[in-house]
DNA sequence: GGCGTTCACGTAACAGCGCTAACTCAACGC
DNA sequence: GCGTTGAGTTAGCGCTGTTACGTGAACGCC
């Protein structure tokens, strides 16, 4: 109502000045304000550096100096987000030893969940334009150093178990394939919420049995 | 360089003020200084109101006299594109009498070109918050209105045909299916250019021959 | 104990953004 | 001639990300 346009940082505690070492923990503060107004929001427009800098205490420019600018601070916490799934999604699925087949089932729902559940998160991870800090989204990062490339591993193994049609791709494509598949339903759902089709989960079964089984009628047995 | 902070519209031409009933001959002009601007730098950013109105020459409020905001004049420029790629590449192939498992086939590829070759449209479009304008993206628009629903039609005709499998799902589902599949790889190319993953080309060879076919080892014939 | 350096900020400001209120000016019907 | 209306202007608000520059405290060092 009253807030004056230029005003000192309004945070409840007066926050006194960090000292020499400290600044680690101001930027892990302003990493914390910035999930928390993200995910409470749902909408990046919330997360203005003076909306940041406002939650945590200090004036916009601090900001500066723990982060290059504001697309690297949205990355990281995004990043994290993505790094906490891999460590208690993916990795129990993969942990759990089950049967190749059912593993991918299992981590494609979970994938659908967790994009579900998260979905400016997973906005901002991949359906924003990359061109604006693209070394971020350069090879070498979350998705290829994280759970991707042990799906890929794990595609491996059911090639290797005689379960999946060898004409059907290798692992890396094949990985490709249904990490695309599933993202295009999550990244439909988030960006055309409203849209009349079926349900998400309605598209994910179907999905799964498509891209398992195919669509179309098999050849009659015998047949090149 | 030299250019003044706040100077007169600075197009070519003096542009004189349109008369009485020359309203939407300009408004025609706004929306394709917009389409240039953002075809050319395959950016939002550069089609601001600013720009726009500058190109066209007449001041920054004008537009305001033929778009509510700039959201409905930014989806009005993609929903043009996207009605452009309805009657240039879908209504040819379904014209053309195909196989409709060969038409499905020729459908996804085609998608998959538009989308590439108008990344910005295609992510506008599809990849944006919807919260920013939920009545512009609502049903009965350019996807339920324009391709979709024939698209629905053809996979119906394809499964009275007994070229599909009853089980995988009705006509609705399996098109909503087929959409997320291709806009995965389309989505995914478009947000995440630098990924090492495999070509776009061999994503969607493997992409249909997965959905089509399905990539698991199918159960000996003659099993439920 | 003084001193230069460096970290962790703050102050002030810039350029640009979407958008609005209020005005002007010409064309039209009556 | 006159009120109305369509088309467009000027001026400006509040916001954005970002930068240049100053400040004050803590540190190593002589």
């Amino acid at each position: 109502m009253s807030t004056a346009p230029t005003s000192p940082p309004s945070a409840d505690r007066p926050r006194r000045r960090a000292r020499r070492g400290e600044g680690e923990r101001t930027r892990e503060e302003i990493l914390a304000a910035a999930e928390a107004l993200l995910a409470r929001s749902g909408s990046e427009d919330a997360v203005s550096i003076r909306a940041v800098a406002d939650a945590v205490g200090v004036t916009p420019p601090s900001i500066y100096r723990h982060f290059p600018d504001k697309a690297h601070l949205i990355f990281e916490v995004c990043a994290r987000r993505f790094e906490e799934m891999d460590r208690h999604v993916v990795s129990p699925i993969l942990a759990a030893d089950l049967d190749p087949v059912d593993a991918i089932v299992e981590l494609g729902r979970a994938y659908v969940r967790f994009g579900l559940a998260h979905p400016e998160h997973y906005r901002l991870m991949f359906m924003v334009n990359a061109d604006h800090s693209p070394e971020l989204y350069a090879e070498g990062d979350v998705v290829d150093g994280g759970s991707l490339g042990r799906i890929v591993v794990l595609l491996q193994h059911a090639i290797d178990a005689g379960r999946i049609r060898p004409e059907a791709g290798d692992a890396v494509v094949l990985t490709y394939v249904l990490w695309a598949a599933l993202h295009g339903i999550v990244s439909l759902a988030i960006g055309r919420p409203n849209l009349p089709g079926p349900s998400v989960d309605e598209q994910v079964d179907a999905m799964i049995d498509a891209v398992l089984h195919g669509i179309v009628v098999p050849p009659p047995a015998g047949s090149p």
